[in-house]
DNA sequence: GGACGATGTTAATCGTCATTAACATCGTCA
DNA sequence: TGACGATGTTAATGACGATTAACATCGTCC
């Protein structure tokens, strides 16, 4: 063989993060369906059957980002919400959302269509994750305008998620800030005209 | 056999289209990969391998609906993004795209997302009609705010696609006008105050 | 009333993929 | 120094899926 199969340098503790980072832009860019655990081995230097000894399965890579990234939104988007001020919580949620989002256009495009890919096990605790940080939204934007039905408030709230999450299509014109500022301008006018 | 393999009633003209839209509904639930030729036939009623007398391939299928898609959107786009009165141009191509994510947001969430899928030698036209629908957008946008930078109005219209095509995801909620009237106006009040 | 084209069906074919088995290597540490 | 656990590797294994082959049926039209 021309490389030994052991490696020498302790990249223990990394490597799994760094299979989940690697999954999550083959999974954003591909679906999940679209790519396979041997690409994605292939992308942290390992051969498919690799992945094994670090994950149970494919669909365990893909449970453990999503559990992962909507503890995240989640826990931050509480603390956030907590501002007693209105208008400066849906801000500072503003401000949250859209850093993740250009930080992590993968994992936001991953957590927004991939959900039907997890085991129902996790699945549920996912799902009420997400409900749980979409009602932290809501809860801010209806102190914000009370006078706009509870629907009608989640709705908008869910569309401009998808104003938001739109960065990973269109970000790479403009550089990070000038893209934070325009999103922020654009959702916040958005919410508080609905 | 339990039934006749033939079929007496000449559905013949819809054939297509029923594929075409059957297709659609899977390839946006579980994305291009995920939904099989299998799952396209049973979903109209056939077998799998039924399909190639309509079509030389899955891929095929694929390109004719986004082709179909982007040809849909840039005609009427181009129609309506020529009324004089920038103003109206612009509500005009918000009732538009609305309307279309609307009616048909499985054909949204597939022309968005599975391009990739589309042979290389029909993926070019489409991504020219895509760009050149978003140029019309643009160029409506420019004339009611021309201070604003060319690269900004178009980083502010592709946001504002994430939000008009986040319906899929909460259109539920809401009856079709309501929800129509929520994302002209947030829509609106986006791009003008961008 | 029989030949043909359009449409379907079921039975291969062939490749890809997730997952598991069997077999190294390396670092550690008793 | 030698056994062991952690990590990898390369061969199975077993499904599944796209596509094609071989074989009906039906309606039409001469």
């Amino acid at each position: 063989m021309t490389s030994p199969a052991g490696r020498t340098t302790p990249e223990a503790p990394t490597r799994r993060a760094e299979i989940l980072a690697a999954a999550a832009e083959l999974f954003a860019r591909r679906g999940f369906h679209g790519a396979s655990i041997g690409d994605v081995g292939r992308a942290v230097g390992l051969t498919g059957p690799a992945l094994y000894r670090h994950f149970s399965g494919k669909e365990a890579v893909l449970a453990e980002m999503l559990l992962d990234i909507s503890q995240r939104l989640h826990a931050e988007g509480l603390r956030r919400a907590a501002e007693p001020e209105p208008d400066r919580a849906l801000d500072a949620l503003l401000h949250w959302h859209i850093a993740f989002a250009l930080d992590n256009p993968a994992l936001i495009t991953v957590h927004e269509r991939e959900l039907d890919n997890v085991p129902e096990a996790q699945r549920h605790e996912i799902r009420r994750l997400q409900r749980a940080y979409v009602e932290e939204w809501v809860r801010v934007l209806r102190r914000l305008r009370p006078g706009l039905p509870e629907d009608r408030t989640r709705a908008a709230v869910h569309a401009c998620f998808g104003l938001l999450n739109s960065t990973p299509y269109s970000a790479a014109a403009l550089d990070r800030d000038s893209m934070a500022v325009l999103l922020h301008t654009m959702a916040r006018s958005a919410l508080t005209t609905a």
